[in-house]
DNA sequence: ACCTGAACACCGTTCAAGT
DNA sequence: ACCTGAACACCGTTCAAGT
């Protein structure tokens, strides 16, 4: 048969590595989904079999706990490239900066909070992330106890998303459904009617706006602590 | 054969129906774990073939539909029977007492939160105790506009839970990993070493007060966003 | 050392058949 | 109307075999 080798198909790769495996995973998540994400389909972007990949990764967690590390490495790649205030100047603007930083990378991996939220075990690179988030409060003037409580508080937000169990989007029905839902619901919906005086009516929650809202309630509230002794 | 009909298996039903199959699903889920719960357990627990449940459910999505509508259900109860203050007396205490009621309902379905995070519709459920919140938050004298800032800067901490990516309780390595952590996450180990002066080490998140904190750092900062008008 | 084909033990789900 | 057996199209993973 012709290509016996120089094919130039996806599986171009000269050998494969661990790095290699993870941009992989990275590229499937990205373009097709989590779901897509099976070590059959990582395999087959690589040009290889799916049983090839054990040979650079323990199994499926191991691949799921190197996106991690790839995302973090992002983030750590995002956060040193900001030009922030010295903590000791003005600590809650350096990390919000940060926070936000770290908000953009995950804009471009949108499953990553899903990745993170099935991790069980403490990744060292997340571990890294969160001394660096206790290392800039240290600095900016927080006691290791209330820095630790500030770390609890602030959860996922501190790496850039926060849970929305409750999209007040969804609720949007079509109209008729509307009436049928102001029985079951009628704070959301006259809350939605109220929202629609303004102009805006579908699509109308700005999820960044809400995100810094919530941040900047965390943070204020901390700065009070601190100030506070 | 003997017991052609009268035995006394798990398969005691007079006959399957969608209440009688999540009320299965969540016994598994209880003592098993989410991972255990597969159509096939689910059925064999039902004493009963896998393809039996298809008249009863959609599919395992709507398996997992219902758990949340038991779980909302049962906080729904919970609040009910709350001896809450009057929002307009005191929205503040009457939220917090509400949001701790439903976190107790989750500490008994400690697999909840997974199940809330992967579904991604807004079940009716869910918006009716949304809609609670809303309407508790007005009637404590919040426009739409902060109650509805409120509803996302509290996200899934509103039903009690909030994601914990890190947990401070999993660097406490055996002394020798330590030294080497030392390195890595100094200010997470010089942490931890300020906090076992107090004498408690191992085990020395208190997750129920860090998550109290958390709240009340939210409330207060929406409280006091509230009185400025 | 690295890659592979075949196979195993699972999944959720469909379908045609039973009562 | 409800339940079932057999089958299908997937999973992740093991194992013995190739180079």
């Amino acid at each position: 048969m012709a290509g016996v080798r120089g094919g130039s198909g996806p599986g171009q790769q000269v050998g494969l590595s661990r790095p290699r495996v993870l941009r992989g995973a990275v590229a499937i998540a990205d373009e097709r989904g989590l779901a897509a994400l099976t070590m059959r389909s990582l395999a087959e972007s690589l040009g290889v079999e799916a049983m090839s990949l054990y040979h650079h990764v323990a199994n499926k967690e191991a691949v799921l706990d190197g996106l991690v590390e790839v995302v973090m490495a992002e983030i750590e790649e995002a956060v040193a490239g900001l030009d922030a205030p010295a903590p000791e100047d003005d600590w809650q603007r350096a990390m919000r900066m940060r926070v936000l930083a770290a908000r953009e990378v995950l804009v471009r991996h949108p499953w990553a909070p899903s990745v993170f939220e099935t991790r069980t075990g403490t990744s060292l690179a997340v571990a890294r992330y969160f001394d660096g988030v206790l290392g800039l409060m240290r600095r900016g003037g927080f006691s290791y106890e209330l820095g630790h409580r500030a770390l609890h508080a602030l959860g996922s937000r501190a790496l850039g998303f926060s849970q929305e169990l409750f999209e007040p989007d969804g609720i949007e029905a079509p109209e008729e459904a509307l009436a049928a839902m102001a029985e079951e619901v009628p704070h959301l919906v006259a809350m939605i009617a109220d929202a629609s005086h303004g102009g805006a009516v579908l699509g109308w929650c700005d999820y960044q706006a809400e995100f810094e809202f919530g941040l900047d309630l965390i943070l204020d509230g901390l700065e009070r602590l601190r100030a506070a002794g």
